[in-house]
DNA sequence: GCTAGGATTTACT
DNA sequence: GTAAATCCTAGCA
């Protein structure tokens, strides 16, 4: 069975300080640990993001932690494939994927080059450019429903599969995203619980890691195995058997 | 080649 | 609370 890692103290980086710790970058060697050790370290952090209309900057409030080809819940479960190829790479990179024919959802990649570990950046807190994501979220009602939820973050974010694989901790200062040091919460404020909508055997994993009370925090929903409508004998409409349309 | 299902969100009842 | 939207991936015949 898994135990759920405590907050790690991670040596490279400590509660933020008033001389501008908030504001540094965090080292690749931050990420180079296995992804439930950096899932519950990553909460509080800021993810800065610099798009042609700006910079947006947002803190980790919700992530869950895949990790290993035997994790039941990841990508990886199968082995590498061209589409979780990222998530195979060096540590400090994004793992960027399409879902539900609409959606993106992106991951910090985790682990040595060639272990496929990644977190999940499941919900933030949008810091700066509320007008850009205002725009770019234009169906949420409020602030915290900017990022909340990963196909939500990634849209705030702006992020699609042509950040798959980008750098997070490329150096310079003009490097288009980054993770800054942000202020990590109290570790008693650090809440764990099953990885959402991850059914069988990684169900019980409790990888996932938010902070208790945020409202940003996306509601937990347990894994419920989809239906597809079908033509059911009298198909009402729907190409009977044929492929999907393109 | 075909089919089932998906680390989701949103609109509608 | 429920169902639809929509495209990709991977298993299977």
């Amino acid at each position: 069975m898994t135990h759920p890692p405590r907050p790690a103290e991670h040596p490279t980086e400590a509660v933020a300080d008033p001389t501008g710790t908030a504001r540094s970058r965090l080292d690749r060697s931050f990420f180079l640990r296995d992804a439930p050790e950096v899932a519950p370290d990553l909460l509080g952090r800021v993810l800065a993001v610099d798009t042609g209309e700006g910079t947006v900057e947002l803190r980790l409030t919700e992530v869950e932690a895949y990790f290993g080809a035997n994790d039941p819940g990841s990508h990886a479960r199968n082995g590498r494939t061209a589409r979780n190829a990222s998530m195979f790479g060096p540590p400090g990179h994004l793992y960027v994927y399409f879902t539900y024919g609409m959606h993106y959802c992106a991951n910090v990649v985790c682990s040595p080059d060639g272990t496929a570990s990644g977190v999940l950046l499941r919900g933030g807190e949008v810091l700066t450019g509320h007008e850009i994501v205002a725009r770019r979220r234009a169906t949420a009602r409020r602030g915290v429903e900017y990022a909340r939820g990963p196909a939500r973050l990634a849209s705030a974010l702006g992020l699609d599969l042509t950040h798959d694989a980008a750098d997070l901790c490329a150096p310079g200062d003009d490097a288009p995203m980054r993770i800054l040091h942000g202020t990590p919460p109290a570790p008693d404020l650090i809440g764990c619980g099953p990885r959402t909508g991850v059914g069988g055997a990684g169900a019980d994993t409790p990888w996932r890691f938010y902070i208790e009370g945020d409202p940003t925090v996306s509601p937990y929903r347990a894994h419920v195995p989809r239906r597809r409508a079908r033509p059911a004998g009298d198909a009402p409409n729907g190409p009977a058997g044929g492929a999907r349309p393109r």
